[in-house]
DNA sequence: ATTGCCACCTGTAGCGACTACAGGATCAAG
DNA sequence: CTTGATCCTGTAGTCGCTACAGGTGGCAAT
């Protein structure tokens, strides 16, 4: 079982030191142990729990997903049908996210191939940005 | 040529009246002309601009790319490479953020899929959370 | 002319999720 | 026991707005 000053943990998993710290300051990370000093010390359960945050966070989740996912158990604790829900949420989030973004790709790709031409006085980029909402 | 109030030009595009002044503050929208008692007095190129600015956030271009945007001549002026340029990097993103979704889309759905089981000690969701970043 | 009331004004603070100092204390190595 | 890296707290900054607070302007009815 090692101990991690909070710089080791910040090079361990890539999360800068101000942001471990903010973390613990909102409660997603649980609050460490202190040298005499008041330096933190860090078990192998934080290295754990940060990489998840992190990993979590790079895949998408929102803090508060990530706080539920970590306040049903974390890492250590088993499956539920909990977790499934909120990786299922997220996934329909992502879906819609996906076919906002490819129709706003159709469009725009449309919008740059009829500019493609050097129309100077008739901009179909403009054009487009003009149009009402649709 | 019509004269609107700050809240007409609201009403009008949608914006918010603290949105609309943010605007001018930084400079994306042009300063309007004032009444005696200081009330702000709109005319229809600030509406023209305003819903070009909205439209223009609405489909994704950053700030910086509606003040480049507009800078260039805004909805008034003509077409040139510049604004296509913009239009094309701005696809570009968008591409990017399809393919970024999509294979999270991937490992989620496969995820979801394999612990859609009742698995209680051992949870594809946590697992796919703790496995290093690919 | 006065009252009433909404719309408008400026300026400042809040949001979320960090990031970046400043100014001082602690730790570990030599 | 000194040095210098690391760490501490607390505060302020970032972006793109949004939301007040406390005070005027504008206009219709009385």
């Amino acid at each position: 079982m090692a101990n991690w000053s909070i710089g080791e943990l910040a090079r361990e998993t890539g999360v800068h030191i101000e942001t471990i710290r903010y973390f613990e300051k909102v409660g997603l990370l649980e609050a460490p142990g202190r040298t005499e000093g008041g330096h933190r010390v860090f078990g192998d359960r934080h290295l754990r729990s940060l990489k998840f945050i992190k990993r979590a966070r790079e895949l998408g989740f929102s803090p508060q997903e990530v706080r539920a996912l970590l306040d049903m158990g974390g890492p250590e604790d088993a499956c539920c049908d909990e977790v499934r829900d909120i990786a299922v949420h997220h996934l329909e989030d992502v879906r819609r996210k996906i076919k906002d973004l490819k129709r706003l790709e159709d469009l725009l790709a449309s919008t740059v191939d009829r500019c493609s031409g050097s129309h100077v006085s008739d901009c179909a980029v403009i054009d487009m940005l003009e149009e009402p909402v649709g």
